[in-house]
DNA sequence: TGTATATATTAGCATATGATCATATTATGC
DNA sequence: GCATAATATGATCATATGCTAATATATACA
């Protein structure tokens, strides 16, 4: 490996810990499932409730919270309550830019 | 939605297709495993046989040539051969960006 | 042709995943 | 308290996934 541009080389490993991988790959996994990606890319303009989100996407009220329990156990998605009704919107940047450079990235092929 | 930086805003669908939806649910389930992070996060710096990544990340011989037939149908990885020696390398910079940012994302914290 | 090396393929199995149904929980209003 | 609306949870089932062993293919070279 060179020696120029030390100050802005990083050095990475050849392999990844555990822990790193684990995180990495449960990241992805979230963005590996159509309905995920179709609820992340609904969230991306507006939040929503648990029905709203089902209705738009024509999906049972059930597969929608439990998605929504996949994502925000990994902090994914946040929500807040007003009434009965829980209204759910992303939480994290980095996968949302990701979610939607792919998306670009798919489109314009 | 307002109308300012008309030129640069693009719109989005709520929903997306499913052509689209599949070619980016695919993308990361690439993305998704720890065998196939490992090997694409290897592959980053320099080129490497089958059984050069077997041996760097101690994995079966068929384990990492399977892995690479998922790799290389998705066009995440190229080879040339030389001999019976089949040297493999990356092939989408937009992915190899994306993992690399997620490890930077991962490790940082 | 035969042998050795490198890689690919097939089949099997164990585990993970995602959708659904039925049921439980939570909050509101009467 | 009771009824209703919104959401969550648990169990089940079919399918997907990933690793492995065994086998096949391909190339080089004597």
């Amino acid at each position: 490996m060179g020696d120029n541009k030390e100050q802005k080389e990083i050095y990475y490993k050849n392999d990844l810990d555990e822990e790193t991988l684990f995180v990495i790959s449960e990241t992805f996994k979230a963005l590996g499932d159509p309905t995920r990606i179709r609820i992340l890319n609904l969230l991306f303009h507006k939040e929503l409730s648990v029905n709203g989100i089902a209705d738009a996407l024509e999906l049972k009220q059930t597969t929608v919270s439990h998605q929504l329990r996949f994502l925000k156990n990994l902090h994914l998605v946040k929500f807040r309550r007003e009434g009965t009704t829980l209204y759910y919107s992303h939480d994290d940047e980095h996968v949302m830019h990701m979610l939607r450079q792919t998306v670009d990235h798919a489109c314009h092929h």
